[in-house]
DNA sequence: ACTTGACTTGGACACATGACCAAGTCACTC
DNA sequence: GAGTGACTTGGTCATGTGTCCAAGTCAAGT
């Protein structure tokens, strides 16, 4: 096989390890499996990793970046309503779009949840998503010139929930349509907790209706 | 050991897979792991059981039985708000008291999901869930006079979409919280979908709100 | 050219696991 | 109390897996 880099190497195995856990669940994440799918010998795997485990870990990283990538642009100006749509709708395509990926997800977030091998992985999976959704309704905000009656964190954390819910159960029957239905209604829902406020100027201390209790984390 | 019939003999080894699994997660359960926990020698398990597999699946539908047994009863005449506030509380209090058996069954899940041995384990677990769920918003409709403005199977996939979400959130990071707030704030918003009716008489032909397309699955 | 070290190879080893079996043991019936 | 069949035992075997290693190969620097 061509020579390269070890970081290179790496790369290419934690691609190839991707690929087979994506297809073939994380069982079949073998180390042997993975050499093959890369056409590596099975040597290579345990001169760039130290352990399974190691090869493991870099391939649920892989995953978690991969998760947190951040969705397509919204215009500036766009009404709340669609905003929350274009964004959730955003994530829910590129959900069912890899369907073994995702799958994967959750096989990660078991194994790691069972085998302390896997480490924090899975709570790492869980702090990068919801700091990016959080980010992403600080930034629907910003866009649609609203403010959200509940703390972005607990909103963050209610999308992600339902999504991941959502998503397994897609995982399990293969409908869209429920949770799309069921999306569509929460972003309706979510939209009726944002009150429009003065694009121009945003004053640092407007008064928060007291609807909820405000619960910082 | 003590002789029993095998049918005996079986719910016991389910049993014991159940706690192993609960305990070390599903691939700990191995037939001599189950036996070993069952105080059994390793043959007794393929006396009773064909296969691994058979005995994984009847495990695996040892816990759907076990996911869909009611909850406690609601005295007739609980307001909306109180009645799914139980509901909800019993089930979410029910989880996080058993977190191995509730990772083991997202564990089920997945596996179910990748290996066609465990048949259609994961289906029937999601199909159970939802009717369970479905009749309990029938009840407390009953039970509360109202009625809901969205079809009960629809209310069923979101409550059980939120509550898988934020379970599998609460196994990750253990925060019980955020879920319960989460939760809270949505059974106000079902409460909010419930109109009342009048207790005694119940009409056939009710004109439904067209809030949302009445999809009958 | 040669030396050095990074990279690769193929195989070997130990171990856990699922499957299987032949013999043994016990309870129940006639 | 003898026979019958359900039940149990301990062990064996094949397979897949993670780990490791000694030797081989190649590219680059001196």
């Amino acid at each position: 096989m061509n020579r390269m880099p070890v970081a290179e190497r790496r790369e290419q195995l934690v691609a190839a390890a991707l690929a087979v856990a994506s297809r073939e669940g994380i069982e079949g994440a073998t180390v042997r499996a993975v050499a093959a799918e890369a056409g590596v010998s099975l040597g290579v795997v345990h001169y760039c990793f130290q352990d399974k485990d190691e090869l493991l870990r870099a391939m649920a990283h892989a995953i978690t970046v991969q998760n947190t990538t951040r969705v397509g642009e919204i215009p500036p100006g766009t009404p709340v309503e669609d905003a929350l749509a274009i964004a959730i709708d955003s994530v829910w395509e590129t959900i069912i779009a890899n369907r073994g990926a995702q799958l994967l997800s959750y096989e990660v977030t078991t194994s790691s949840l069972r085998h302390s091998e896997l480490g924090q992985v899975a709570v790492e999976q869980y702090r990068g998503s919801w700091a990016i959704a959080e980010q992403l309704f600080d930034a629907i905000g910003q866009i649609s010139s609203v403010r959200w009656k509940m703390p972005t964190d607990e909103l963050a954390r209610i999308a992600l929930a339902l999504i991941d819910g959502y998503s397994l159960a897609w995982l399990v029957d293969g409908e869209t349509e429920p949770a799309q239905r069921g999306l569509r209604g929460f972003a309706r829902y979510v939209a009726s907790l944002a009150e429009p406020i003065d694009p121009v100027e945003i004053p640092d201390e407007l008064p928060v209706p007291a609807d909820l209790p405000v619960a910082g984390e």
